[in-house]
DNA sequence: GACGAATATTTCGCTGGCGAACTACTTTGA
DNA sequence: TCAAAGTAGTTCGCCAGCGAAATATTCGTC
């Protein structure tokens, strides 16, 4: 069976970094996780181009509608959500505001809040670009058996456990 | 078993998009998919900031030394490599020829062309940052067994070798 | 040998996002 | 009750990267 990426990525890692530490199995997955994420980049892309949206707006909007609230939020709930600083945030709603996919209204409790909103449009166009990307998701995961997939899925589970409860450690 | 953040994610999904045709497996294996990249992009950032570079320096050298012809490239192949524009890349090499991390000759075969060359300071930074950057991996991806990591590897691959065949279709 | 098409890199104006600071407001503790 | 500390969102200046255009060069065809 011809090499895939990986496998070559691998293979001139042993012929050029003989010096460099590292495990076969551990880069090949982590080469191959790097390119699902190429795949999942390119097909948010294509998704929020299709719709009219900048990845941006399509990115924000998804997390909106994402939430235990869907389709409402603070300002600062959404940045952290979509792991942007509270200032990316305020522009990126301002773009979205401008094109009336969702609307801010002040807080009744707290003076200092705004609550985000998505409106009908907003809910709509989120909706037609998800469609797309799902289409997108199920071309890939149909390179698996069902049996496959729930295997994937019990090993991804450990990895993604780790990766959210033990991040990489900030500097001090 | 409490449920990892990717079975809560579904969980609202069925609660508030019961209209939203979607697999669960397939879902479920997206989202974690994302946490890992979330994690994998979270120990690059420490990585280049343990060695007192920025992300995108990182990257580019990163970019550079994992080639066929480690440390060697032109600017062009260095910008698709890297999934940046060349105008992009140009930047970039700006700012590491100027940190003193690579070099820029003109080609002897082609006037138009310029071959970018890591210099030493610039693969021994680049060592550094790889070292904390594998112990990364290896502490995420250490929540395997070695059989487990095998298969994970096998699924991975199938992913893969779709993802980087048949990208999400461009636009017209 | 001339010329049009293509390529390589850079420049330029613009954009999305950042850190820091600002303004307005809320919470806390004495 | 009030001042200090903390919070929410925005503004500002700056930066990394983009698309388009510019400049220089190469290549293929006639």
């Amino acid at each position: 069976m011809a090499e895939d990426f990986a496998e070559q990525h691998v293979a001139r890692w042993r012929d050029h970094w003989i010096d460099v530490e590292f495990d076969d199995e551990i880069e090949l997955a982590t080469f191959r996780l790097s390119r699902l994420t190429k795949y999942q980049k390119d097909s948010v892309k294509n998704a929020a181009a299709a719709v009219g949206l900048q990845v941006f707006e399509y990115q924000t909007l998804h997390t909106l509608m994402i939430r235990d609230t869907p389709g409402i939020a603070s300002p600062r709930e959404l940045a952290e959500a979509a792991d942007v600083s509270p200032a990316g945030m305020t522009g990126r709603l301002d773009s979205l505001e401008k094109a009336g996919l969702i609307k801010r209204t002040p807080s009744p409790t707290d003076r200092r809040s705004i609550i985000i909103e998505a409106t009908t449009a907003g809910v709509a166009i989120w909706r037609q670009a998800m469609r797309q990307r799902g289409e997108a998701e199920k071309r890939l995961m149909g390179a698996l058996s069902a049996k496959e997939l729930t295997t994937l899925n019990r090993l991804l589970r450990k990895l993604a456990v780790v990766a959210d409860e033990h991040p990489p450690p900030n500097l001090p």
